[in-house]
DNA sequence: CACATGGAATAGCCATGGCTAAATTCAAGC
DNA sequence: GCTTGAATTTAGCCATGGCTATTCCATGTG
C-alpha cells in the first residue's frame, strides 16, 4: 500500500521535528540564561547557571564543554562563560521567542505562574510560522 | 542573599518541570501511536510503530521493552503490542491532549500544517490549567 | 508439511544529560 | 605573602534514546 507508506512518511516528519527541537531545547535555555546572568549581573558563573536550572554543578561543566566546542561561547579558566556572536544571536532569539510565548499564554487567559511555568518547555517547539501568529495575536490584544 | 537564593528556586522551578516532561514525551508518543495503530489496524506491530515515528525497528523494540517492564503495555513475542489498562489511559489523555492542541492552533490562525507539526512537540509542556484555557477558547470560537 | 521470508530479538556502538566524589586552583582576607 | 574556602575541573557512574549488523523464529504459502 503505497498510501499508507506516504502518510507513515507525513506523520513521521513531525516526530522528527519534535526530536530535532529536543536536542536543540537545552542549548537555547542555557544561551539564554547565561545571556539574561551576563545582562544583570555583568558575569554568568557555573554555580549560578546550576543554580538557575536546578541541576548540579559538574552537569553544568559538562554541558558548557560542549556550548564551546560548538562554538557558543568561550571560557576563561575559573573565570566566567562568554557568548561569542553566534551564542548571543541564538540567546537573543530564544529569549525573544520565550517572551512572546509566554506573554501569549497569559493573553489567552492562562496564569502568570503557570504560563511561565507551561512556556518554558513550549518555547522550543514554537515554529516560525507559530511565533507570528502569536505575535498578532498579541497586537491585536493590545487594541482591545 | 536569601532574594537571589529564593528567585533561583522561583526559576528553577521551571526548569525542573520542562525536564520533567521530556522525560515522559516519547512514553506518551508511544502509546498514543500504539493505541492509534489498534484502533486502526487491530494491531501494532514493531515495524509499523518504527515507520509511523521515523526511527529504527531496534529502537522501538528497547522501547517496548521498557513500557512493558514500567507496566504500559504487554507484548506476545513475534505477535503484537497490547494496551494495560493504565496504559491504554495514558494514551487516550494523550490523544485528547494533542487534538485540542492542534485545534487551538488551527484557532488561533496557524496553518493545519504547521499546527499539525508544532502540536507534536507542544503538547507535552501543556499544563491541565491551560489546556482547559485552550479548551474554553475552541468553545467560544465555535460559538462565534 | 516444509521452508522462505519478513518481523522480532540481540549484540554492540555512540551521544546526551544527569549524578557524586575527589582533586585542583584561584583569590580574598588575615 | 599564606592560608583557606569556594569554585572549577576531573573522573567515573548510570539511564535514555538513537544507530547498524546480525541472528532467530513463527507463520502463512506453496
Ligand atoms: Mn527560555
Ligand atoms: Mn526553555
Ligand atoms: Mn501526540
Ligand atoms: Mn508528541
Amino acid at each position: 500500500m503505497n498510501e499508507t507508506e506516504a502518510d507513515d512518511e507525513v506523520r513521521a516528519e513531525s516526530f522528527r521535528q519534535a526530536r530535532s527541537a529536543r536536542r536543540l531545547e537545552l542549548v537555547e535555555d542555557y544561551l539564554e540564561l547565561i545571556a539574561d546572568l551576563i545582562d544583570d549581573h555583568g558575569e554568568a558563573r557555573q554555580v549560578d547557571i546550576a543554580a538557575r536550572l536546578g541541576v548540579a554543578q559538574p552537569t553544568v561543566a559538562k554541558m558548557l564543554r560542549r556550548l564551546s566546542k560548538d562554538g557558543f561561547i568561550t571560557q576563561r579558566p575559573y573565570r566566567g562563560v562568554f557568548l561569542t556572536e553566534e551564542g548571543r544571536a541564538v540567546a537573543e532569539r530564544s529569549r525573544t521567542r520565550h517572551r512572546i510565548v509566554e506573554a501569549f499564554l497569559c493573553a489567552v487567559g492562562v496564569s502568570p505562574e503557570t504560563a511561565r511555568l507551561d512556556a518554558e518547555g513550549i518555547e522550543h517547539h514554537v515554529s516560525a510560522e507559530t511565533l507570528e501568529v502569536f505575535e498578532r495575536f498579541l497586537e491585536r490584544a493590545a487594541d482591545a
